[in-house]
Formats: structure tokens, sequence, C-alpha cells
DNA sequence: TCTGTTTATCGTCAGGCAGACGACTATGAT
DNA sequence: ATCATAGTCGTCTGCCTGACGATAAACAGA
């Protein structure tokens, strides 16, 4: 167990690997990039890139993020400008043989973001999409039809992530544009659960948990309807208590 | 961003760090071990080493927790017997300049574990302890007079994540032995969260909770006072509605 | 203009759970 | 015998949640 011996400490090279959800049209979709290389070339996969020698995890993350989708990532653990999406590590993946080609380890990351305009991954509009959860795991359950490595088992840790950071978290307004109304908040949570959510219930809950909203003043009736109060995400991170997921 | 450029994956060496808890008389414990060779030589420092070229990182966490404490690690995602100890990933550190030597990206992992004889670490008994948690984090504001490396940041992480995970999984009872009383389990959770709970309520909370706790038969005084029923831990996972920890 | 549709927002009510705490039980120590 | 210790069962009150009624404010179409 000697630390010195050059045997003992194997090169390896480490990647990110980025889980990026958005909600768009009522569903919780991710980013995918299609591969124009061996191994799985023409399959899709998770946005990711080698990490560089002097680079921390979270900033080759953030580059990553920056250079697939031009999003300014923000660290919640790192002062900054709050201006971003939400970036935070996810998990490392390490299999040996999750990678043909050599050992690669994966320290995946979690970006949630608003609804964005539309990928664009070096110009190439056929190379980048936002695709449903949904979709992406139902077709990894058929080998050979999913996600490229294990991209599916990062995805599915994702979502799980997602679903359940939203539930003790304010985590579900990274999800929302910088204003937003209680029933775009709700539509947010009803898109990662999958569930729906009684609209009364919903705007007692979050506009009575101290430090969850705050009134950004004026209103918008851009979901239809009557006219509904605009919101910003207040300082609260923790909320306590939680919101409820309803039973399966 | 070709990924078959050489330069565009610099070398790493992937190390896998252990944060490995228990709660001895009354207080959350880690075990921390005394480093023999530069930098930090002769500094307390989480245990931890390389992982091999065909080694998982699972395997790896498990393969050094079995070297330094001959605990026998169970990897929840894994299927296997459930004798040893509770092991997950924690989180990966990866600032370029965390070791000076080279870079070095540690994967750090969370170990939970019942009340130990004493640790063994090659035999050498004065080179690895049991160190209050309290007292490590709280050297480690001292500058140079902490844990080696980033390691006080990693225990905080670790600890944070004990803390929370017993809120709202049945994760304290990885703390137990394999039958174990009430009292002794809450003790597990004051502990930890460095509070004290009303037994009577407990009581109430964690024998109503389905799942959480099954009769094992028998009882024990080993507590002193009266006879207190013993109990194993039941199937479930998910604590719902969680244990509520008290606010600050 | 009236009516129906959509969404937002306010209220009400009953059930459940948690915190506070009283009461009783069963052991060992002095 | 008495005390100290720890476990176990109840009670009560307040708060939160889920279910759901009612009202308000916009728009679309007849």
């Amino acid at each position: 167990m000697s630390p010195y011996d050059p045997s003992a400490y194997p090169p390896f090279a480490v990647t990110v690997d980025l889980v990026v959800l958005t909600v768009r049209r009522h569903a919780l979709c991710a980013l995918v990039v299609r591969r124009g290389e061996q191994p799985f070339q023409g399959r899709w996969a998770l946005p990711g890139g080698f990490v560089r020698g002097d680079e921390d995890l979270a900033a080759a993350a953030a580059r990553e993020l920056a250079e697939e989708t031009g999003l300014c990532a923000h660290d919640p653990a790192e002062p900054g400008a709050d201006n971003g999406a939400h970036l935070e590590q996810l998990a490392t993946y390490g299999d040996p043989k999750r990678d043909p080609r050599m050992r690669v380890v994966s320290v995946a990351h979690l970006v949630l973001a608003p609804d964005l305009p539309a990928p664009r991954a070096g110009g190439d509009a056929n190379s980048a999409r936002w695709a449903p959860v949904d979709e992406l795991l139902a077709a990894s359950d058929q080998e050979a039809a999913g996600l490229a490595f294990d991209h599916a088992r990062i995805l599915a840790d994702g979502v799980e992530r997602a679903r359940s950071k939203i539930e003790y978290s304010s985590l579900a307004t990274a999800f929302c544009p910088p204003a937003f109304t209680v029933g775009e908040l709700r539509r947010v949570y009803e898109a990662v659960w999958g569930v729906a959510l009684d609209p009364r219930n919903f705007h007692r809950k979050v506009t009575g948990t101290p430090g969850f909203l705050v009134p950004a003043g004026g209103t918008t009736t851009r979901q239809g309807g009557r006219p509904a109060q605009l919101f910003r995400a207040g300082g609260a991170n923790l909320l306590n208590p939680p919101m409820l997921r309803p039973e399966v």
C-alpha cells in the first residue's frame, strides 16, 4: 500500500458529464448530443468532455456547459453572480469497463436551467436536442437504442436527484425565468414529479413558506386566464417544512 | 474539443478517501490515521488510497475499508450480504492544488459503522484512532493543526450527509449493532445531531413508522433501568414522514 | 354583450402528526 | 426500602395538509 509505488497509481482519464435538465411543454427534458465518433457513433449521449490539467472539476463542468449551451453556470457553493443556471456535482462513475477505449472516470454534474430557446452545439442544429427524459430512459431499456456508455444510469441518477431535491429545497425556481408566477412554479413541480397538484393548496403552501418567494411586482397573463402575480426566488435554500410529493 | 487529442486528456491519479463514522460514548467520531510521509507528515488524515487499474470505485473503497478496519462494507446499490457497514459514495474532490505532489482526484466515500473495538492500521495502534468530529473540525479551523490536505472539508461534507440522511432514511440503524433498543437508536440521533430528543415522542415515532423497526425478541438491560425491547432494522429505506430534526 | 373557459386566489373543514408533558413500570444500586 | 435510571403508554393542543367550495379577472366566441 505504499503510495510511492508507481504501479499503485495507474493513470486515469477524468471527464465531466452533464445532466442538463429543463422543463419544456410540461415535460422534464434533458440535453443530449449526437456522438460523431466511435464508440457509440451516431448514438445520443450526455454532453461532456475531458478535464484539463489545471482545471477544477466544477470549472470543467461550467466550461463544458458554456460550450454546449452558452449558459453561465452558477455553483451555489461559490460566491458569484446569480445570473446563471444551477450547477452541482452529482456523482462519479468509474467502472473499469465503462469506456472500451481506456480507463475513464467521469464526474457527473447536474444542471437545472430555465426553458431555453434551442441548443447550439458547435452550430450543428442536428447534433444536439432537448429530449423528454421519459423517452430517453424508456429507450435505454432496450439495449442499443438508448444513450451511449452508462449515460442512461447517470441520467436516471440526475433525474432522481432533481426529483428529491425540489422537495426540500427551493431549487425548483432554477427551472423558472427570473420572474415567474405561482402557476408556472407549480407546473415545474408537476413536470418533474409527473403528478398533478392541487393549485389552491400549492398556492397556500409556497406563498406561506417564508423566504421561498418574494413578490416581484406586476402581473402577467402569459398563461391565459386571470392575471397572476409575479414572484422572484427568495433567499431561502431549504424549505422547512418541505414540499410533500404525493404518494405513488 | 477533440477527444482524441492526447493533450486533451492529461493523466490523473485517482484515489478514494473514506469518512468512516461511528458513535462512541455519546459522540460522533471519525476514523483518522497518522500520515507517515510527506507531505503533511505526522498529521492526521482520512484513510484512503489509490484506485487500482482494474478496480471499480466502490470496490476500491471497500478494499481500503477492510484494510484499515477489517469491516466488510456493504454497498446498498449492490446485492450482497447485509452483514457489514453502510458504504456510499460521498463526493469527488479535484482541485488542481489539493495535493502538492501531483494531480490527484479523490472520490470520497461515506461509511457508517456500529461502535467497534479499536482501529487496527497495520498493527500500529498509534497510527489510527477514533476522534470526535467536533474536535477534528474545530482543530481544522486553526491552520496547520487540523487534518491533512482538504480532508477537513471532506469530513465536514460527510458529517453533513450523515446528519441529513438519518432524517429521511433508516440509516441511523447502521450505527447500531444488529439488535438494539429504541433508546440506543435515540442516542444515535442525539449524538449525530447534537441535540436532546424527547424519549417518549421518539419512541412513539420510530415504533409507529412501518418498516423502520421489527421486534427481535427479548430484552436487555445493558443501559441500566427497566429492560428494553430489542429490535432489528426493518426493510424500509425511506422514512415517510421523516424524522424531524429540532430547530437550531 | 353575454356566456363559457381558463387560471388565479381566498376560505373552510376534518384528519393526522408533532411537541409538551404526566403517569406508570421494571430493573439495579445504596 | 428507597432512590435513580430508563422504558413505555396516554393525553392534549396546535399546526399542517388534503379535499374542495367559492369568487375574481382575464380571453374567446356566439
